[in-house]
DNA sequence: TGCGATTCAATCGCGCGCGATTTAATTACC
DNA sequence: GGTAATTAAATCGCGCGCGATTGAATCGCA
């Protein structure tokens, strides 16, 4: 890619290969991650949610990551296959699905400790810069969707 | 997503989820955008791509995107069926396929003029911050894809 | 010249994302 | 209480991404 960008519309057309480009590579990042943990990227941070609290409802787990169930479903269908978590109607709202750990699922969580270590080391960014970047990306992401709100 | 994050490991999980939904967002943008195109994201990353430069090989395309034919095939031929570019062998090296634009594929730059502008404008930052932004998702990028050399 | 190694594109299989639709349960309102 | 509107998941179709493999063309090297 060049870098004699100059004018806003050339620099965004750079800022959405970095963003396509960077996005990649946090992929590939946590693909080798999370290989021997038998989980996908998506299927992490599900997991990590409901390391952080159990038995949500999908719903729940879709306003976090922003996904629908045409999503979600065939997604968690696999990780309920796998054997990492359980899914079951609320009795108290036949039309949520809550999604429960297994034992093997909390077990897990153990062994995906070092995940968000290594991410950490292999962005080569100091704390201070891991949480500018982060909370840039954030509003960024606010900005964007709040704009044309349909 | 919490915001009492305070050691690296939690940062790099947010970091992660912050970089996930930027994604996402651009991807929306984008979609939006490029629905009265008739183009998706990576395949406007493309027409970019072609036409700054005419004629390129599928392998300079996926240099540049960081994609393999295993994308990039069914993609063009996407664009191909669409009337936006031609595919020929080349005749100096029948191994190698190359992409020119068709007429159609010249003339929508001038109606894809319009998309960098309204990013630019929708991500709501300074020229200064969007290419802040852009080059350190950039070298973020270069730092995790130089980890681990495979 | 011949033959193995390399390179490039294509193909296959699977897992997302997501617009659109469908089905079932619940709520709102008359 | 009955019906319309709303809500939650599931389903369908399509377009990426990508690891792995295949097949054809080219290169390297004896």
């Amino acid at each position: 890619m060049p870098n004699d960008v100059e004018r806003a519309d050339e620099l965004a057309d750079f800022l959405c290969f970095s963003v396509y480009e960077a996005g990649h590579a946090f992929n590939q990042l946590y693909r080798e991650l999370l290989a021997e943990l038998g989980l996908t990227y998506p299927q992490y941070l599900v997991m990590t949610l409901l390391w952080r609290r159990d038995d949500r409802s999908v719903k729940d787990l879709g306003l976090k990551l922003g996904l629908a169930s045409n999503t979600l479903t065939p997604l968690l269908k696999r990780l309920e296959s796998n054997g990492l978590i359980g899914r079951r109607r609320d009795p108290a709202d036949e039309r949520s699905v809550r999604i429960v750990l297994t034992k093997a699922g909390r077990d897990l969580k153990a062994r995906a400790k070092i995940v968000p270590e290594r991410v950490a080391e292999a962005t080569g960014l100091t704390q201070a810069e891991l949480a500018e970047l982060a909370e840039t990306l954030r509003r960024l992401r606010s900005t964007l969707s709040e704009r044309a709100p349909g």
